[in-house]
DNA sequence: CTCTAGATCTAT
DNA sequence: TAGATCTAGAGG
């Protein structure tokens, strides 16, 4: 199956929000799991609340504000491993989450690694957690450049299938007006996409 | 040191 | 709706 040209550093010179919405149907592969992005999310800038950087320079979030392309994997709820691509100039903390893919290669790979023996490839990977899992991104691979040798992730130019919606960011209440921010987008009709609204209260 | 709040997922 | 599970970052 034919897939667009690689993607590499340049590609994330822009800020979050002007990425995270071009990411979607592109193409990502990793350790044998190749998947389309479905969902993506923004973080952008020292003065976004929700975005780790906001209180500063610190050994976890050094590599938000170097170059872009890199990997940023942190460990959430002290389980989940989620992973983020370095955005914009050095010195300017940014960043896309990949909220879901689609898998398309490699399905019973991925459901080795989720621990869903059959069925439902809908659920595999709709969510930040689960497409870490699936695709075998762990925290080890924090830091790592796309492109560079050992870095298992290679991410392809492709097409979206339906219209790029957007809408609020998701568990970032804490964040207080910033958590209103349009940032986070997905594939209009999509029937994987993990939330078609966003959530309130929560 | 100790304490606590998470960019979540799953089963109940 | 709660429990799993752990670390960065803040406060003493």
């Amino acid at each position: 199956m034919a897939t667009g040209r690689l993607l590499t550093r340049d590609d994330f010179s822009a800020p979050a929000t002007t990425v995270a919405p071009g990411l979607i149907g592109a193409v990502i592969e990793a350790h044998g799991v190749r998947a389309r992005i479905i969902e993506t999310e923004a973080y952008q800038g020292i003065e976004d609340r929700a975005c780790h950087a906001s209180r500063g320079r610190t050994a976890r979030t050094e590599v938000l504000f170097g170059e872009c392309g890199v990997l940023y994997v942190y460990l959430c709820y002290g389980m989940h491993a989620l992973l983020n691509l370095v955005c914009d100039r050095e010195g300017v903390p940014a960043a896309v989450l990949l909220r879901a893919v689609d898998i398309t290669h490699g399905l019973s790979v991925a459901r080795q690694r989720r621990g869903i023996p059959d069925g439902a490839s809908a659920r595999l990977a709709n969510g930040p957690a689960k497409l870490t899992q699936a695709l075998g991104i762990t925290l080890r691979h924090h830091g790592l450049r796309l492109g560079e040798p050992g870095c298992p992730l290679r991410v392809r130019l492709g097409q979206a299938l339906g219209e790029r919606v957007c809408g609020r960011r998701v568990g970032v209440d804490y964040a207080g007006s910033c958590a209103l921010r349009p940032w986070r987008w997905w594939e209009s009709g999509y029937p994987l996409a993990a939330r078609p609204t966003p959530v309130s209260g929560r």
